[in-house]
DNA sequence: CGGACAAGCTGA
DNA sequence: CAGCTTGTCCGG
C-alpha cells in the first residue's frame, strides 16, 4: 500500500502508553520461532477485534515493520486465527501483549476502517440490544477496500446562510447543547435545520429512507457545502470534513467528530433494524451525540415519546404549526349501515373533481373476508379454520397455513361469494366503475415505479405514500383499521401515516387536503392532525402506556426462537425483572429501565440453537 | 465460526 | 478396542 497522504487533521494520536513505566524485560525464544528474541521495547502489538460474530474476544499481534505506519485504531486487517484467516479490526494500538503468549504477525493490512470512537459505541449498542458488535462494526465500515481518504479542498469561503426563517432560528436554539426535540408540521421544509446545524461544521443527518437522506444532502451541496452521501461515500465521510448523510446506517457513519447530529422524522419506524440485535439509529446517535458532547437535534412533525423523554421539547408558532398541516375531513360513518361500502358521499365528490386523489386501503388482493353468497357461511381454511383471503387471482388462501383452494364454499359448494372486506384490488375495479376512467393500483408488490403513474386516482396500500410524490387529495378509506389495529403502538403508527400522507399533499394553504373514513372521529389520532396538535397522540399515550406498563413506562425484549425455552429456562430474573409468558413461543423479559434490562440480558447465558433476543419490540 | 480433541457409542 | 459420532473448548 502506497503511504497515506495524511491530513494533520486525520493523524491519529494513539494512546499514550502507561508514561514510562518499566516494562518486564523478560525475553521468551519460542521454540517454533514464531517470535523472534528482539527486543520488547521495539516491539509493535496491536489488540484486534476478529470479524467473527461468535466470537467476542479480542487478540494480540505483532504489527511487522512495514505495516507499522498504516496501523492506527480501526483499521482494518487480515489475521491468522485458529489456522485460518480471517479479517478484524485494531482496537488498541501499542499494548504490552499479555506473558506467555506466542503471538502471530498481521497477515495484511486491508485499509480504513472506523474511527476509534465507534468502537465504544458499538460496544454500547451491543449490550443495549443485546447483541455481538461484529455487525455493528461492519454496517461502520467500508464495503470494499479503502486505501486512502480524500483531502479536504482548500478553504472556501462559507455559502450564504439564509437570514430569517423561523425554523432556522428555532434549530439554532435547539443546538445550543444536549438532546433537544424540535417539532415541525410535516409540510414544512426540514432544510433550514440543516444550514443552522452546518453553519457549527461538519453534520451527521439521518433520515429514515435513503431517498430523503439524498435529496437534503444534494441541496446542501448545491448550497457549496461538502457533502457524503452514505453508503457509496465512506471514505469522503471517514476524511471527516464533510457534512454526512444517510438512512439507518448512518448511526455508525465513520466521521470522527462531526459537530451536531441531526435525525430527521425521528418517529419512523424504520430507523429500528428488524433482525437482532434490533438498534434503533435516533437511540443510537442521541448516546453518540452524548459521548462526543455535542448537540444532537431530533426533529419530527409527531414527536415519539422515547424522544420527548431524550431532552427538550422546542416547537413552532402555533399558526406556523397550523398552516403546515393540510386540512383533515373527517367523514364520519358512524349513522352509515354497516356494509355500506367504501364509499361515502363526500369521498365520491372529491373523486369526481379534477384534482389527483390517492385512496389508502391497507388490505392486498380482492377481500380479506368472504362470505358464500347462497349460505351465507363465512369463507374459513379446511385445514385449520382461519379466515382465508381472496389474492388478486380469486383463489382462497390461508393467512396460517398457506392451504390454497378455488373460489369455494365448503358448506354448500357455492362458487359466488360476497366480498365482507374488500381488498385494493377489488376496490380498484369499483373506482374505475365510479370515476369512469383508468385507475392505477400501487402496492409493494405492484405498480409502476415512482411517479409514473399517469392516472389521475390511484389506489394503494400505504406504500403508495412512498411512491406518489404529490396529489390533492389522499383519502383513507378505512381508517379505523389503523386506529384498531391489535398493536401497542397503533396510534403512533397511524399517526404517521397521516404525517406521510400529509406530505403528499402539501399544508392547508396550498390546498392540500386529507379525507379520512371513520367511525371514531373523536379518536387522539385524528384531532391531533384535525388540530395540528401531536400532543394529543403523545399525552394519550403517555397515559396508556404507564397504565398498561408499556414501552417505554416500562422496557422490554421479546425472546424467541426454537431455542427460547431453553434460554428462559436457564435465565435467572434479578430483582425488578420479570419474565412473561410463553405466548406462541415467544417470552417477555421485562424491567422499568434499560440498564435493569440490559445488564440482566448480558447476564444470561446462550445456549445453542436459533434465538432471537429483541429489545424494545415494536409489535409484541 | 470452525478445527482440535476428548468422551461416549457401536460392532466384532 | 478401532472407528465413528457428538460435545465442549478455544483461538494471540
Amino acid at each position: 500500500m502506497a503511504a497515506d497522504p495524511q491530513q494533520p487533521s486525520l493523524s491519529f494520536d494513539p494512546p499514550q502508553s502507561e508514561g514510562l513505566s518499566e516494562p518486564d524485560i523478560e525475553i521468551t525464544i519460542s521454540p517454533d520461532g514464531i517470535v523472534a528474541d528482539i527486543d520488547l521495547f521495539d516491539q509493535h502489538v496491536v489488540r484486534v477485534r476478529p470479524d467473527v460474530p461468535a466470537i467476542d474476544k479480542t487478540f494480540d499481534y505483532l504489527v511487522p515493520p512495514q505495516m507499522s505506519e498504516q496501523i492506527r485504531v480501526g483499521t482494518i486487517v487480515r489475521i491468522a486465527l485458529h489456522g485460518r484467516r480471517v479479517g478484524g479490526w485494531v482496537v488498541e494500538d501499542r499494548v504490552e501483549p499479555p506473558k506467555g503468549v506466542k503471538l502471530q504477525s498481521l497477515a495484511k493490512v486491508s485499509g480504513w476502517g472506523p474511527p476509534p470512537e465507534l468502537f465504544d459505541l458499538a460496544d454500547w449498542a451491543s449490550w443495549r440490544w443485546a447483541g455481538r458488535p461484529a455487525a455493528l462494526l461492519n454496517t461502520a465500515s467500508p464495503s470494499t477496500v479503502v486505501r486512502g481518504l480524500p483531502r479536504a479542498p482548500a478553504r472556501t469561503p462559507p455559502p450564504a446562510l439564509i437570514g430569517s426563517d423561523e425554523v432556522h432560528d428555532l434549530a439554532q436554539e435547539a443546538l445550543a447543547g444536549g438532546v433537544a426535540t424540535l417539532r415541525i408540521a410535516p409540510a414544512v421544509d426540514p432544510y433550514p435545520v440543516l444550514l443552522a446545524a452546518a453553519a457549527l461544521g461538519p453534520i451527521l443527518v439521518a433520515a429514515p429512507v435513503a431517498s430523503m437522506a439524498r435529496h437534503l444532502g444534494v441541496r446542501l451541496r448545491r448550497a457549496g457545502l461538502p457533502v457524503a452521501l452514505l453508503p457509496d461515500d465512506w471514505s469522503l465521510a471517514r476524511a471527516g470534513w464533510a457534512n454526512v448523510f444517510g438512512s439507518r446506517s448512518a448511526a455508525f457513519a465513520p466521521i470522527a467528530s462531526p459537530a451536531a447530529i441531526v435525525v430527521l422524522d425521528e418517529h419512523d419506524e424504520s430507523f429500528q433494524q428488524e433482525q437482532a440485535p434490533t438498534w434503533n439509529a435516533r437511540d443510537v446517535l442521541v448516546e453518540r451525540a452524548r459521548r462526543a458532547g455535542i448537540p444532537c437535534l431530533l426533529v419530527s412533525p409527531t414527536p415519539s415519546l422515547e424522544a420527548l423523554d431524550a431532552g427538550r421539547l422546542i416547537t413552532q408558532s402555533r399558526s406556523a404549526e397550523r398552516a403546515g398541516w393540510p386540512l383533515v375531513d373527517l367523514v364520519d360513518r358512524r349513522d352509515e349501515p354497516p356494509g355500506s361500502g367504501l364509499f361515502s358521499e363526500r369521498l365520491v365528490d372529491a373523486l369526481r373533481s379534477d384534482g389527483r386523489v390517492v385512496c389508502i386501503l391497507n388490505r392486498k388482493g380482492r377481500s380479506r373476508l368472504s362470505s358464500c353468497a347462497a349460505c351465507g357461511e363465512v369463507a374459513a381454511c379446511e385445514k385449520c379454520a382461519a379466515a382465508v383471503v381472496q389474492g388478486d387471482d380469486g383463489a382462497l388462501v390461508c393467512l396460517r397455513c398457506d392451504t390454497v383452494r378455488p373460489l369455494l364454499c365448503v358448506k354448500c359448494g357455492g362458487t359466488k361469494m360476497k366480498n365482507l372486506r374488500a381488498g385494493v384490488n377489488r376496490v380498484r375495479e369499483e373506482l374505475e366503475a365510479l370515476v369512469r376512467e383508468p385507475v392505477a393500483e400501487l402496492t409493494a408488490e405492484r405498480g409502476t415505479d415512482a411517479g409514473g403513474t399517469g392516472t389521475r386516482v390511484i389506489v394503494g396500500t400505504e406504500a403508495a405514500l412512498y411512491r406518489v410524490h404529490n396529489a390533492d387529495v389522499v383519502a383513507f378509506l378505512d381508517f379505523d383499521q389503523e386506529l384498531l389495529a391489535p398493536r401497542y403502538r397503533a396510534a403512533e403508527e397511524a399517526m404517521a401515516l397521516l404525517v406521510r400522507a400529509a406530505r403528499v399533499v402539501g399544508g392547508r394553504e396550498g390546498g392540500g387536503r386529507l379525507l379520512v373514513q371513520t367511525r371514531l372521529p373523536h379518536h387522539e389520532v385524528l384531532q391531533g392532525a384535525l388540530l395540528a396538535e401531536p400532543t394529543r397522540v403523545s399525552d394519550a399515550e403517555r397515559a396508556r402506556r404507564e397504565s398498561l406498563g408499556f414501552p417505554p413506562a416500562k422496557v422490554m425484549a421479546l425472546i424467541s426462537g426454537a431455542a427460547a425455552e431453553a434460554w428462559v429456562n436457564a435465565f435467572v430474573a434479578p430483582i425488578g425483572v420479570d419474565v412473561l409468558g410463553p405466548a406462541d413461543g415467544r417470552w417477555i423479559v421485562r424491567a422499568s429501565d434499560h440498564d435493569t434490562l440490559c445488564n440482566a440480558l448480558a447476564a444470561a447465558s446462550r445456549p445453542s440453537g436459533r434465538l432471537r433476543i429483541e429489545v424494545d419490540p415494536l409489535r409484541f
